[in-house]
DNA sequence: ATACATACC
DNA sequence: TACTGGTATGTAT
């Protein structure tokens, strides 16, 4: 047993760090000797030894699948057997040969680019990437093992030759956007998967290009000026044949007109889908001067492997029948299906599966060991199965940013850092108008070690401070929880997700009036993945039950905000970063907020923000008419007619005067404060300290629990916590009535309501400018319909597009299948 | 919902 | 000296 475990570990080892020669080029080289530079340059190395611990855990998932293995029993075997055939015919029947998917791939795309632009790399062994990392290699370089993933160092010992060029991401992209403006002829809808790399739906083209005339499939040589113009370089540059290779079937002789690379040259193409591929090739290599090979197939899955079967600058067809798809797969390694890694490909392996045929001779014992999408999915593979059709670009659902460095061990680094990297994925977000509720900080020590801690806030952040003010708290947990060592890190990352859907987001950038639009009293956060507690009920009407949160979470997003801005501008320069572990929380209530934010707007960058016009047309929206004739009261809900924001602020003070004289009631508003308080309290769920912290000699009240609560904390309320009876307002201490404002939610120590007043007043007008500045933090659905009560409507309209059922059983399984 | 692992480019 | 960064998804709890 120790020395099969040893012999398992030494291969698995092997399989880990080794030579990875599934990719095109590798084909004839020396893996030993390889692979023994690769290990002796990486022996001992942190890198080496977390490989090693990785590849002991893999051991264990194999060791336990063998034991699982050891006790099924024939019977259990036979009945597995009868189900996966059963499934199998299901399956075959659902079998569509009739479409016509293309996958294409750019050859060594990055290196392939470099070396066009700069031909002395043309006749050397080259990477694109660093001493630390190379993306792609060319193909001369590949002949010493050197290949993408490869750390530069490694690559360099294999091969001391290699020229490393640094990449250059926008020269690629620039490139890119040549290519897929030719996809889009062939299929519009095409499917990008990367930079070099796209599938294409050829099978309506293909109907088209039957009655094409010859001229539609004319195509000329670029010319020699063209090409003079594109490489603005020297004039020295001569050889613009094609760079990678030199028996471009391209410019196949066998074909009438074709000219060579002499300008004005034309090649005429076929109509069949061989020809339309070709042809598609052809386009790309004259625009761009660079090689793609394709595959033709059935399928996505297979149009993938085949796309890498004549690679580089080739194509490959695999026929539309059963039959040839069957043999095709057969003796396919299962290594080279899209999907199946080095750790799958190993678990298999250790069940003596190591090709396709082997996957389908083995289903039934698949079915008992592995999960159920995963045995679906192998079966899915073994009869050849894949999607048929292109997925239309699907919503994002999450946008990170990591960094990697040399050991970062200082906490006020670190926070430094964290905040940087918070500040880089809010401009991001910024970029798509995205806003995400999940917060995930990613931690890499110098190890190796791979941490994450999420948190997930009941409304959706995308500002640098918001998200920070998350990050943040994860990571003083992380480093309180370690110390009082400190965190040795070699990588940090910043991730965001659990965004809103697409239908909040368009609404979310209209203006504050928008907010205020009739019907609609508060922004409408989405709802999708708001769990509001079920058990709350206490005495609420059932259309209560609304998940409207905006209001309050916005302020509280808001008083992040602050917060995060307060402690950024006490910790400018990082020079105080430590302090801020043991005194973030102290230092986070600042301002008493008789000036909510006021640099905090300041700051703001909206000069980029042209559309500062407050009314915003939205033009796309039918609801939004009534929009500039009447604003909705956040505080009683009632419309009111006007679009002069000083009519409007007088109404929302005369509200707040009411409503103070009636501390348990918000006038309008159909329902009681104090249960909606009690809700809340009972909802909190969060684990964020309640913090209360003294604040310029006031007592700041957080109410936290509101903070953390759901939507359902819908309304606009004046908190008048007078005194104790509201249990979410202060924790005790105040002697006199303490009022919140509900827009910046912090405290206001007075019983003057005229100040309370101009206080909220100004939040107000603080939060409109916000708004104008399109730095709108709230979402508000167009107004789908308004009850004729003029009160809160529900609605939920058009908003499960983005959610797919989770779980449809059997159902959904099927259906991933048959995609 | 969270954490971790696998996969792909 | 030196082993990425971005996204999605599966697995397990």
């Amino acid at each position: 047993m120790e020395n099969g475990a040893e012999s398992i570990k030494e291969g698995n080892f092997l399989s880990r760090m080794a030579l990875n020669d599934n990719k095109a080029g590798m084909e004839g080289l020396d893996r030993d000797k390889i692979n023994k530079i690769i290990m002796d340059t990486s022996k001992g190395s942190r890198f080496y030894e977390s490989e090693l611990k990785r590849e002991q855990q893999v051991n264990q998932r194999i060791e336990k699948m063998m034991l699982q293995k050891a006790q099924i029993t024939e019977q259990q075997l036979k009945k597995a057997q009868t189900q996966v055939d059963k499934m199998v015919s299901e399956l075959e029947k659902t079998c569509d040969l009739s479409r016509v998917i293309v996958h294409v791939d750019m050859d060594a795309f990055y290196a392939a680019v470099e070396m066009r632009d700069c031909p002395e790399l043309k006749e050397r062994p080259m990477a694109v990437g660093s001493m630390s990392m190379l993306s792609t290699s060319n193909y001369h370089a590949r002949k010493y093992g050197v290949r993408a993933a490869m750390p530069g160092f490694i690559a360099k010992k294999l091969c001391p030759d290699l020229v490393i060029v640094p990449p250059n991401f926008n020269k690629y992209r620039a490139v890119s956007d040549e290519i897929r403006e030719i996809f889009s002829d062939y299929d519009p809808h095409f499917q990008p998967m990367s930079l070099d790399e796209a599938y294409l739906d050829f099978t309506a083209h293909l109907e088209q290009r039957q009655s094409w005339p010859e001229s539609s499939r004319t195509h000329r040589y670029r010319s020699q000026n063209e090409k003079q113009t594109r490489l603005h370089q020297e004039a020295e540059v001569t050889d613009l044949s094609p760079v990678l290779f030199e028996d471009s079937p391209t410019s196949s002789p066998s074909l009438p007109g074709s000219g060579g690379s002499t300008g004005g040259a034309f090649e005429v193409f076929g109509t069949s889908v061989e020809e339309a591929v070709r042809e598609m090739r052809f386009r790309i290599e004259q625009k761009t001067t660079l090689t793609a090979s394709a595959g033709i197939a059935p399928n996505t899955m297979l149009a993938k492997v085949c796309s890498d079967k004549n690679k580089p600058n080739g194509q490959f067809r695999l026929l539309s029948t059963r039959g040839a798809v069957m043999d095709f797969i057969q003796d396919l390694p299962v290594r080279k299906i899209c999907g199946i890694g080095k750790v799958n490909e190993k678990m298999l392996k250790a069940l003596g599966i190591t090709t396709c045929s082997h996957l389908q001779q083995q289903m039934a014992l698949l079915s008992l060991l592995f999960s159920e999408t995963s045995w679906h999915y192998f079966m899915q593979i073994s009869l050849g199965l894949g999607s048929t059709h292109i997925p239309r670009h699907e919503e994002r659902k999450s946008m990170s940013t990591e960094r990697t460095f040399k050991e970062l061990s200082k906490p006020e680094e670190q926070f430094s850092l964290c905040r940087k990297l918070c500040e880089d994925l809010a401009e991001d977000l910024k970029k798509e108008g995205l806003k995400g509720k999940t917060v995930t900080l990613k931690l890499k020590n110098v190890n190796f070690e791979v941490k994450t801690r999420a948190q997930t806030l009941p409304y959706p952040v995308a500002t640098a401070e918001d998200v920070f003010a998350v990050a943040k708290d994860l990571l003083k947990m992380e480093i309180e929880n370690e110390s009082p060592q400190p965190l040795r890190l070699r990588l940090m990352g910043v991730r965001i997700s659990a965004f809103i859907s697409v239908d909040d987001k368009t609404p979310m950038q209209k203006s504050i009036l928008g907010f205020l639009q009739p019907g609609k009293p508060l922004g409408h956060l989405e709802v999708q993945n708001s769990q509001k507690p079920k058990e709350i009920s206490l005495g609420r009407r059932p259309t209560e039950e609304e998940p409207q949160q905006s209001f309050f979470q916005r302020a509280h997003a808001k008083r992040l905000q602050l917060m995060a801005a307060n402690s950024s501008r006490q910790d400018e320069g990082c020079r105080d970063e430590s302090s801020m572990v043991n005194l973030a929380l102290s230092k986070e209530d600042v301002e008493p907020s008789t000036q909510p934010r006021g640099d905090d707007c300041a700051d703001l960058d909206f000069s980029e923000n042209k559309s500062a016009s407050p009314v915003q047309p939205q033009a796309s929206t039918s609801s939004c008419r009534t929009q500039t004739e009447a604003l909705t009261c956040p505080v009683c809900f009632k419309q009111v007619r006007t679009a002069d924001l000083n009519v409007f602020n007088r109404h929302i003070d005369s509200c707040l005067s009411e409503a103070a004289g009636k501390p348990n009631r918000v006038s309008g508003a159909e329902f009681d404060l104090e249960t909606e308080h009690q809700k809340s309290k009972t909802v909190h769920k969060q684990s964020r300290e309640v913090e209360e912290l003294p604040v310029n000699g006031e007592e700041l009240s957080r109410s936290v629990p509101q903070e953390d609560s759901p939507k359902n904390n819908s309304v606009p309320k004046v908190l008048l916590s007078e005194h104790e009876q509201k249990p979410v307002t202060l924790q005790g201490h105040q002697s006199g009535p303490v009022l919140i404002c509900p827009v910046c939610y912090l405290t206001q120590e007075t019983d003057d309501l005229t100040i309370f007043n101009r206080h909220v007043d100004l939040c107000l007008n603080q939060e409109v400018l916000h708004e104008l500045r399109g730095q709108t933090t709230l979402s508000i659905k167009p107004s789908v319909g308004k009850n004729s009560k003029g009160k809160r409507v529900t609605d939920t309209p058009s908003f499960p597009p983005s959610k797919k059922p989770k779980s449809l059983g059997v159902c959904n399984t099927i259906d991933k299948f048959f995609r």
